[in-house]
DNA sequence: AAGAGTTTGTGAACGCGGGAACAAACCGAG
DNA sequence: CTCGGTTTGTTCCCGCGTTCACAAACTCTT
């Protein structure tokens, strides 16, 4: 499910709060969700619950940790260190718990060997020895659109079978493999959708009414 | 909807191919989703095809940008210029087609002044300023966690009603102000979720073949 | 002009996920 | 030990979105 991230953040959340254990409705409102849902979610893993009582919040971590797979290691590729490949290099999400980024892959040559984030950029004709290597089952494209669908070609080719793509661009895999798009200009589109909507239902009401609109 | 900006790519890229006419077939096929459900979507703008003939790309093109927004222009202040806020300053995506960003903002007096794609990052306290100078309805966060919510409310009261979040946490706002969020942990977390659960299906099956596991 | 071949737009069935309501189970007090 | 209060796990129902299938409409050929 896509919601056990959520969960899984509003449990860490509660954990640095100290607070030990949790029922079902504070927990589903802390991820920002119905309580019927978030207990029917968290019976599919199995009952890690206690009627009258509710969720220990370490040990429900630790189970939808181990659910999405976070109990063991992940070796990460990120390819095109762009600005963009350059800051998902330096995120903490991305280094955190589970994840691990192995290597920094771009095209420009004359980029290898510049230290970002600890690690030295090195050539993406590296990539298939760097996937055996270490093992990498998931691949970060940052590249550019033209170059993304080549770039996941020979991720797929080098043994790699999820990818994150972050260039606009729909990728086509054989069947095994998943792609995860995240495409911030869709993002931006769909909030541009709404605010052109409801735009005119306000026409000229200040919200906090602390502030004219000028 | 969410899928108008993955039909506009599909239009730009058949636009970029020289195709000026296309089925709903072709359109689908390239934007990766079912005819029927892409001719539904449509319908829902009106009727922009023909029958027996199919629709004519630049027009529907500017049809779902019309319907989307995006030919009127949309300023948007970017909050938090640390890695990933650069990158997004620099993303083609967010200064492209509609979208026009004003300012950028930094609680980091130190980095003020800065020159990062061609604007000068300016104070947070400067926000609602620059809200009412330009009419910003979006506001994009960058910024660490801890500090997304007190950003997000400092927008809300300056008068923006959409929010892209890049900060790991939900936010809460009040009725009327939407908020989209971009979970870069989040993302990983799924495809490792998946990618576990197929890891067992191939024990040692190469899919290229030229490889071994090693 | 008429008919064959396409392709859109839409009506109807199907399936799936969400939400409310309820039974089972647990804790604590008396 | 029993009973009331509480909270989980589950069942049922509803509504939405997807998909199939078909009628309407357009083009081109004869």
């Amino acid at each position: 499910m896509a919601r056990l991230p959520v969960y899984l953040r509003a449990l860490n959340s509660l954990l640095e709060s100290e607070i030990r254990s949790c029922s079902s409705e504070e927990l589903a409102t802390a991820a920002g969700v119905n309580s019927a849902k978030l207990r029917k979610d968290l019976s599919h893993l199995g009952s890690y619950g206690t009627r009258g009582v509710g969720y220990d919040v370490e040990y429900l971590r630790y189970q939808i940790s181990r659910e999405i797979g976070l109990t063991q290691d992940w070796p990460v590729v990120i390819v095109g260190i762009g600005n963009l490949g350059h800051a998902l290099a330096n995120y903490s999400g991305f280094t955190s718990r589970g994840f691990r980024t192995v290597a920094l892959l771009d095209a420009d040559a004359t980029r290898h060997g510049e230290l970002v984030a600890g690690l030295k950029i090195r050539g993406f004709h590296e990539l298939s020895a760097i996937v055996h290597e270490h093992g990498v089952a998931i691949g970060v494209i940052a590249t550019p659109a033209a170059a993304a669908q080549s770039v996941c070609d020979e991720m797929v080719a080098a043994g790699i079978r999820s990818v994150l793509n972050f260039a606009p661009m729909v990728l086509s895999v054989p069947e095994g493999v998943d792609v995860r798009m995240v495409d911030l200009s869709s993002e931006l589109q769909i909030l541009a959708y709404h605010e052109q909507r409801k735009a005119p239902l306000h026409p000229e009401a200040a919200p906090t009414g602390t502030a004219g609109v000028a």
